[in-house]
DNA sequence: GAGTTCCATGCAACCGGTTGCATGTCAAGT
DNA sequence: ACTTGACATGCAACCGGTTGCATGGAACTC
């Protein structure tokens, strides 16, 4: 059977080599500190007992655990898993373990997540906060914050401007001919949504389009699929969905009302998340999650490094990627 | 700007209340040893004064910090976000937070980061763990690990039987006049890989259909693509993927290729990730994710509760969902 | 009213490291 | 030969809690 073996100490490891137990910490820490004789001396009794240091108790000491929490609303919406591997990628090459927290979009258990987290971790990643500016603010008050799709002054943030494809994306419609379109929107305090919603319109109105604003409440594939009998009654010709997932939705809605996709109607998503496998191919608006999870990190790592806070604001533009939702209106 | 407020401790509480540390501890983890008096003099000024328990000054006196480690080996494929989902949800319910691991599919990185977080959690589940069965056993002499797809002795595990479904849909193909079949196999050293194609072949001869296996390598929708030629090279009929994400591939090739799905080839897919949402609907065999990720970290906790380790193997049955990749063979 | 119990609280050691300062040694400087 | 300094190492306090044991007073017993 399967026995636990207990930890090794580092006064143990002392007196096997016959010295302190500051010159084991130090072989670990700051070798340089040590003659390279005692620092061999001293590793070889470690290894041989099977020594690791441990880690709460080094945390406890300095201060400094090697954590960074992240935090996301949804970690089934396909938008974040790239996201959460490019940070831990991130945090992994500074030797951070990432810490990743689920709050089904709810702000209670954001707030929640971020006081258990506090104190276990050094830093804090909010991606798509739904949060308020004041409860941000006063997490950011308690411990280093890096924001994702957030803009919140004085604090770091990383922001996706998909306004640039959601532009380029009314233009590609507008060429197209469609003269009235909806945009079907996410949720009401995504930061994301409210950028999109405000791109769309300004980039309408600069071309004459008339825009329907219809709510979907939450980025997913039902909230897309029931917002489709709104969507038809606006007597628009196409739409721009909140995200992929939303879009997908919409793309089945449709298609159980016999409405075609493109020919009857023309739709593009955002995120592009699963642009090339939905059918027909989703004609979608970039993202960069890859980039800003990473970034974000590497924000954070600096920030605890230098013990300071920059008013960083770190801007991703998109672009829109066509594929097959999308012709010319009737 | 945004200044941080340093921490409050045990002492200051102590000092404020009029009373010594030890009665503050206690006044928070063991309230009924202190007068009703006492405690509410003490929590009084700890509020005044936001006090916050130090969680790594507990973690260190007591050996518990209340974390739990979860490592998959793709975040990015939708198996795993459930399963993710519903172990936080479970770990949250004991006041647990989760670590989370992404291996990328690699053991090297799987045993570093088995090794970065032993010492920062209490307990590992491993989910579809890449590692030998010696390395493995190896972290289980280090702590407590329940594992999910992956069948040790020993080891409590938790294992989603595809087997059951994987049978199913031979039925179900054998059923609709098809003789030769083709598994679409997955990653060389998964055990839910090894499960499913055992489980076909032995359903296979049952009913005198003749199996043929095309190794997509990795799970992943190219891999799936890439192998439709040498799928199609075998003369079957139908196919049996992986997983979904293989599914999607192959019927992607299948579509470039101009086989159409289902009157000319019928595909299904493993662990119903996506069935609903490919064109045509995926038929697949059901996954029970959500309730491995919530059982497995249920067992873990249960483990760090009694300090015993039972040998445990809990197994949950999947079945065939219909749709519409599959139909008679011409 | 003295002896016994019980309860609330304090004392101090401990968890396993880190780190400022003191000490001792040896070589270089004059 | 004596001072000075650099360097390697040890000592002990500290990080912020937890906990076994001791203590003192109130309540209870006879």
């Amino acid at each position: 059977m399967i026995k636990r073996t207990k930890g090794v100490t580092i006064s143990q490891v002392a007196d096997a080599a016959g010295v302190a137990r500051s010159s084991v910490s130090r072989a670990f820490t700051r070798p340089d500190m040590l003659s390279p004789e005692t620092v061999t001396r001293i590793m070889k009794a470690a290894e041989a007992l099977g020594y690791v240091p441990n880690h709460t108790a080094r945390a406890l000491s300095t201060g400094r655990h090697g954590n960074v929490g992240l935090i996301v609303p949804d970690i089934a919406n396909p938008f974040f898993p790239p996201l959460i591997q490019a940070a831990q990628l991130e945090a992994d090459r500074s030797d951070f373990c990432i810490f990743l927290g689920n709050t089904e979009e709810n702000p209670k258990q954001e707030d929640k997540l971020v006081g258990r987290f506090a104190g276990q971790v050094e830093g804090l990643v909010l991606a798509s906060s739904r949060l308020s500016d004041e409860r941000i603010r006063a997490h950011a008050g308690q411990l280093p914050l890096v924001l994702i799709n957030r803009d919140i002054d004085g604090i770091p943030r990383v922001l996706i401007d998909s306004g640039s494809g959601v532009r380029q994306a009314v233009e590609h419609l507008a060429k197209l001919g469609h003269r009235r379109i909806v945009y079907v929107s996410g949720p009401s305090n995504s930061w994301s949504n409210k950028q999109r919603r405000t791109a769309i319109k300004a980039a309408a109105s600069g071309l004459g389009i008339v825009v329907e604003t219809v709510p979907a409440v939450l980025a997913s594939y039902n909230s897309g699929r029931n917002a489709v009998s709104a969507i038809l009654a606006t007597g628009a010709t196409a739409a721009v969905a909140f995200d992929d997932l939303t879009a997908q939705g919409v793309l089945a809605g449709l298609s159980e009302k016999r409405v075609s996709v493109p020919s009857d109607f023309s739709l593009i998503g955002c995120d592009d998340v699963l642009g090339a496998v939905t059918y027909p191919a989703l004609t979608s608006v970039s993202n960069r999650s890859t980039e800003a999870g990473r970034v974000a990190v590497s924000l954070l790592l600096d920030m605890l490094q230098s013990r300071a806070i920059r008013d960083v604001r770190y801007v991703l533009e998109t672009h829109l990627v066509v594929r097959n939702t999308t012709t010319a209106a009737r």
